[in-house]
Formats: structure tokens, C-alpha cells, sequence
DNA sequence: TGCTGATCATCG
DNA sequence: CGATGATCAGCA
């Protein structure tokens, strides 16, 4: 089957999210000839990525929403079988220098979760990738509240890192959004601010939604 | 090296 | 057994 191309409009793309829900990954994977990984120990952004194809999103490696005409950004999300997310949700690369009249208005965290396509994945360490199902995806936009506590964590981790106070900062922070290193290896080293205003070289990190906040998300959207 | 897609693996 | 820290692949 030939590579899908981008869904002209929502009703379009929800259509197509709508038409693929109730299938395992084996299924449209076998579908589009993609091809599917024993497990996801080397291939851990297989889902993802088989996603994006089915669904004619744009090509991953950008910094601009999977859908850039749409404004929506797609995210899969793993799910036990009794429907609580499995992992955190990586949000953005965390910006560690040049903070200066960096506002929550402006930020890359706000900007990427101002519209998002969640596709709830059953995916249960127990399921082969091939095996694990697809659910019912739903657009979100964050309410008052939800972007209310988001904006608390990110000002105050941002106060943080341009503070110098990286290295202090772990994944206890946050309450709904938290930073986690994000990188190749714990080798991996990029700049920051450190004591005193200095250069300092440090792990790259990652905002990560905390799993109570997309099974928040997930309850609301299916109460 | 940085950013996309994330999950793995270990520890408390 | 859930969460934090570490890691994997592809591309620009």
C-alpha cells in the first residue's frame, strides 16, 4: 500500500484515527509494509513512527508539530490493561541557556501541547509490539486548570536552570511536568548555566509529563 | 550535537 | 512495582 499522504483537514485525520482504533500494530504494519521489531529494546520509537506513517503525518527529525498545517501534535501513548498510561510522555528538548525573555507564553512546552492527538496504545510488556492494540484517539487542548499547573512547573523549573541550579534539579520536581535527562548516553554533554552564572557542561534533558497527568487526561476524555 | 520518535532497566 | 535515570535509532 502506497505511504498515506497528509490528512487535508481534522474531520480527515479523525477519520483515519478513528478507522485504524480496535487494530494491533501487526495489522496496519502488515498493511503498509512497515517493518515490525521482535521488541523495542533497540527500536524504541518503532510505535511512534509506524504511527506518523499510517496516519500521513510529516516526517519526524523537526522541531514543527507532526501535523504542521493542523497545528496538532500526535502522541502515542502506552497503556496497561486497565488503561493507565506505562511511561512519562516526552514534551521538548529543555532549552539550559540563553533564558532571557523566555516567558511560559512563549515557550516550546506550551506551544507543542497547545493541541495534541493522543492515541492510547495497549501496550503491556507482555504483548509483542505486533500484538499490542490500538485505541480510540481524542484531539486535547488543555484546560485552564491543566495549562494552569503546567505553567507553575515550567516557570519554576525554568527559574531553576537559569538560576545555575541545574544539577539540583531531578525528576521529584514538578508536579505534572518534570526533567529528565534526554539524551544518547550519559555521556552525552551540552551547555548550561551553572553556580555563579557559569559555563557549565551537563546532560541534556527533557520535559516529561508525569504519568498522573495523562491518566488525568485519559479519565476525563473517557468518564 | 541536537532533535525527532520513545521505552528500557534498575533501584527504592 | 512505579518512578527516575539511562539508553536506542534515524536524520540534519
Amino acid at each position: 500500500m502506497n505511504k498515506p499522504n497528509a490528512p487535508r483537514d481534522i474531520p480527515e485525520l479523525m477519520m483515519r484515527v478513528n478507522a485504524i482504533a480496535g487494530l494491533t500494530l501487526g495489522e496496519i504494519a502488515t498493511q503498509y509494509a512497515f517493518k515490525t521489531p521482535d521488541n523495542l529494546l533497540r527500536e524504541k520509537g518503532w510505535i511512534g513512527q509506524l504511527i506518523e506513517y499510517v496516519l500521513g503525518a510529516t516526517a519526524a527529525s523537526k522541531p514543527e508539530p507532526d501535523f504542521p498545517h493542523l497545528g496538532v501534535e500526535l502522541k502515542t501513548l502506552p497503556i496497561s490493561y486497565t488503561g493507565k498510561p506505562l511511561e512519562t510522555t516526552y514534551v521538548s528538548i529543555t532549552p539550559l541557556t540563553n533564558l532571557h525573555g523566555v516567558t511560559w507564553q512563549n515557550s516550546v512546552v506550551k506551544k507543542k501541547l497547545s493541541h495534541v492527538l493522543w492515541l492510547p496504545i495497549l501496550s503491556e510488556r507482555d504483548l509483542a509490539p505486533t500484538d499490542r492494540i490500538i485505541g480510540s484517539g481524542f484531539l486535547w487542548q488543555p484546560s485552564q486548570q491543566e495549562e494552569a499547573l503546567l505553567k507553575k512547573d515550567w516557570e519554576e523549573l525554568t527559574e531553576m536552570i537559569a538560576l545555575g541550579n541545574i544539577e539540583q534539579l531531578n525528576g521529584h520536581f514538578g508536579q505534572v511536568l518534570q526533567l529528565r535527562p534526554k539524551a544518547a548516553n550519559s555521556k552525552a554533554l551540552t551547555q548550561a548555566i551553572g553556580p555563579n552564572g557559569c559555563e557549565i557542561m551537563t546532560l541534556p534533558r527533557g520535559y516529561y509529563l508525569k504519568t498522573e497527568f495523562t491518566r488525568q487526561i485519559l479519565a476525563k476524555q473517557f468518564s
